[in-house]
DNA sequence: AAACAAGTTGACCAAGCGGTCAATTTCTTT
DNA sequence: AAAGAAATTGACCGCTTGGTCAACTTGTTT
């Protein structure tokens, strides 16, 4: 239409009001993720942002608004791994894509898992929703296909919710505690080779835990 | 010596105190779960505990040193449960104890464990020395037990530590995260029957992720 | 029952909090 | 280049915070 005869016009319409605003989340994401909503300060997201504070109150409102929307782009982020199980899939291949895609997501953006950990302790007001209703529906689409899987014998009989529940645990654990497990490893941080070899000892382990042979990687 | 003279007396000194000292702790326990030391205020403790505020101040000075008070208390419990793996253990019966006396602890005592887990979300800063020497130490020692079975072929082959981190993510998510799971089950909370199930979910994943064959169950 | 220690608590304080606003600068549009 | 919209920010405000304290009550010892 008439992007040809002004595209800097429509391209740089608020455009500061994008930069500024992605910038404040990404800060914001980092400090809720250190000590969740009622812990951190908009002083500190302000100084981690490099902004003056009532920058972020122009953008954002409120400190609770600032943290919804923090929240809801974690969860846009969050609804993408699973969508690889399905009922034909070979239930190693979805299972190992599953643990590899979330573990990818512990290494590359440990801090929303951090706010989302934050969130649940706190006994997550501001997440019921997701939880009651997304979340559930989503965990009892996915169990009827493991529930699937088992009938048909292609692995062991076990609560696929207590599955996912096992499978979220290990592998944010290496994204909330990461201090415990470079404390315990001995390093000041975990690179490429020991991410491959956890995401490798996590992926063996609920196969084997499922009663899957790891053996079928060859395509 | 002179217990016999006046037993009111020494069982009564610092009767009060004692008192009083466990009863903001256990409040600050609670408090601290929720939103971690930098989210808590004293005012809520207070209300928790039932007493005026320069009251915790007259028996723990500052909230720093009572939130220290909490995280000495929680690790003394902490320490426990390994200590059932020995080399001439029973591979099976051990891990199975393990587990299970971590999901004891996961129902018992969830603030304690909710207020590790903030601490660690928040890196650790009032625990690095309990990270970095006595957990690495313990690790290192229980380590090389399962090193041991596995050497045995007694196990599958797998890294010690991380079967440690797997296990401790496993069963603290069923404090940590409760919410989560109360939602996804759709109950209001998890009965005794539940949390059995639970923990049978976790041992017999645990062992089958093991290599371990979860037959051996009679004495 | 006298004397002292231990415990209680309302009132108070400086500092930091989330949030507002008006004055100003910078962009964008025409 | 004019004009209006968008963005910037130091100064400020009411409120809550962690912490103190002095006056007081309760418990313990002799």
């Amino acid at each position: 239409m008439n992007n040809s005869a002004s595209p800097r016009t429509t391209a740089s319409r608020g455009r500061i009001r994008r930069e500024n605003e992605a910038r404040i989340l990404e800060a914001a994401e980092r400090v809720f993720a250190e000590t969740g909503l009622a812990g951190a300060t908009m002083s500190q997201i302000a100084q981690a942002a490099g902004l003056p504070k009532a920058n972020l109150h122009y953008y954002f409102g409120t400190k609770e608004q600032l943290y919804q929307a923090v929240l809801t782009a974690i969860l846009e982020l969050w609804l993408d791994a699973t969508d690889a199980m399905l009922p034909e899939s070979d239930p190693a291949l979805a299972l190992a894509g599953y643990v590899r895609a979330k573990m990818r997501h512990s290494r590359t953006r440990p801090f929303a898992s951090r706010v989302f950990a934050n969130e649940l302790l706190s006994g997550a007001p501001y997440l019921t929703d997701y939880l009651e209703i997304d979340l559930k529906q989503r965990v009892e689409a996915k169990s009827r296909i493991i529930a699937g899987w088992i009938s048909e014998g292609r692995m062991a009989a076990l609560d696929p919710r207590h599955l996912f529940f096992m499978i979220w645990a290990m592998t944010q654990t290496y994204a909330d505690f990461a201090v415990q497990i470079r404390a315990v490893m001995n390093v000041e941080s975990l690179d490429d080779d020991a991410w491959e070899e956890a995401t490798g000892e996590v992926i063996s382990f609920v196969l084997r835990g499922c009663g899957i042979t790891p053996a079928a990687s060859a395509p």
